[in-house]
DNA sequence: CCTGAGCCCTGGGGGC
DNA sequence: TGCCCCCAGGGCTCAG
């Protein structure tokens, strides 16, 4: 990273890379826990941070802090339009060349449950369990129905919500439950007041007022209206 | 090929 | 107070 010289920033998914020089990429991955903060360069040694890059122009430092370390940088030569460790991860709903007709025909094809579907990042990227729940909420969905079993104008519906309340959250800067989550100036998002489903066991529903259920799905937690997405 | 379980970590919170 | 278990917005690897 010695002399290299950031000239501009990508990202796709939950993947983001700061390109150097016009040809390599710095590839970061922010995990669970991870943080990029643009700091003072007089900020004290924070106490998860992982990696600091300094500056020849005077100006602010950009520091790379995990608690839980599930997140990573990489540095990949040649990476600037697409580093080679992502290139199985599938192109997110916001991408211009989103292909939308495709990823519908490739869910369809899926014989596991929708929810698993829309949190596998090689078919379509950028949705994490939160932005799940709420795009299966709004269309009323089970997350265990079968995907293969929807029609492609629910499956449809299902992203077409999820590029809703992900639009709707990034207005909001983001949904923070605790301190982990901010931008790069350590500010947190407001978006956790407007979910409808996450969070929310044994809480009314905003839509039908049944409380909310929570189950156990691939080792985490999902929440959902038990009346208005009713397990088919 | 496709699917799902296991696992990588640290730390906060609740129950006992 | 201390301890233990559970939980956390992810994704890779590998067995079946």
């Amino acid at each position: 990273m010695v002399g290299a010289t950031i000239t501009g920033t990508a990202r796709r998914g939950k993947y983001l890379w700061l390109i150097l020089d016009g040809d390599d990429a710095l590839l970061a991955h922010l995990g669970m826990s991870g943080q990029m903060l643009i700091t003072s360069p007089d900020a004290a040694v924070g106490a998860h941070e992982r990696a600091r890059f300094t500056f020849t122009d005077g100006g602010h430092d950009l520091r790379f802090d995990d608690q839980r370390t599930f997140g990573h940088l990489m540095y990949d030569e040649g990476g600037a339009v697409l580093p080679s460790p992502i290139a199985h991860i599938a192109r997110d709903p916001f991408d211009p060349l989103f292909d939308q007709p495709g990823v519908v025909a490739v869910i369809k094809s899926k014989r596991t449950g929708i929810k698993r579907v829309l949190l596998d990042q090689t078919v379509v990227s950028g949705i994490g369990n939160i932005y799940a729940d709420e795009a299966l909420w709004a269309a009323k969905v089970h997350g265990e129905t079968p995907a293969a079993s929807l029609s492609r104008s629910r499956i449809s519906a299902v992203i077409e919500a999820a590029r809703d309340v992900m639009t709707a959250a990034l207005a909001q800067g983001g949904t923070s439950f605790d301190s982990h989550y901010v931008d790069v100036a350590g500010s947190s998002g407001y978006f956790a007041r407007s979910l409808n489903a996450y969070g929310r066991a044994g809480r009314p529903c905003r839509r039908c007022g049944t409380p909310i259920v929570r189950e156990k799905l691939m080792n985490g937690s999902s929440y959902s209206c038990p009346l208005c997405q009713r397990k088919r």
